[in-house]
DNA sequence: TGTTACGATAACATATTAGTTATCATCTGT
DNA sequence: ACAGATGATAACTAATATGTTATCGTAACA
């Protein structure tokens, strides 16, 4: 029908400016990181998501939201959660960590 | 009247745990330096709130908000202003540093 | 004095997050 | 097969952030 690229890689996709900006990327990347720290430090933790919920004052349903990135949390919500993980946040200059080869 | 206490230092109401939950402190320290930073480097670029609304896609309010810590953003706008600034955010394990002595 | 740029803020509309309650499918262990 | 725990999710409400527009007071300056 077209010749339009229906098939790219992740990268690909994140690299495009016409659909995710930097600042966008930046903040996927983190949070990327982020819930992945999560979930594994709740798991190292033997915690469920009840749990959890419960030791961040949360409900479960906000931590599964939280965890399959269905929503762009409030600063004071990941904290809630990072704390009683054992994790904070810093502000770090930017380190175009992300710029690929 | 009533020997209640009246006058307190910022330390001593920060670190009163029926009032600030040490998740809170923890993001309100957080956000302190954040705010700072931001501004700080907002002026060294030479940037109105105008023009840091502009290249951050947000509006003049929004920012004057963030700057008087009004809000309490989301992650999404905290990184659509942080990154023309040139900073990003990290997570990193606790390490106790507003302890006090 | 008049002008301009600036930050703060009011007022309202819109969008989105989080709370709340409930349910579902899946997995584990009995 | 059954029971219990878990994570995901639906549906709705309440709370809050952001957009939008406008205005105000102040400072800098011609």
């Amino acid at each position: 029908m077209s010749d339009k690229k229906v098939i790219e890689t992740f990268s690909d996709y994140m690299n495009d400016e016409t659909r995710v900006s930097p600042a966008e990327r930046e903040r996927i990347y983190f949070e990327v990181a982020l819930i992945g720290k999560m979930i594994e430090a709740r798991e190292a933790k033997g915690l469920s998501q009840r749990d959890l919920a419960d030791v961040s004052g949360l409900k479960q349903p906000a931590i599964a939201r939280l965890e399959s990135m269905k929503a762009t949390p409030q600063i004071d919500t990941l904290f809630k959660v990072l704390y009683p993980l054992g994790y904070t946040l810093e502000i770090v200059p930017l380190s175009n960590a992300h710029a690929g080869t």
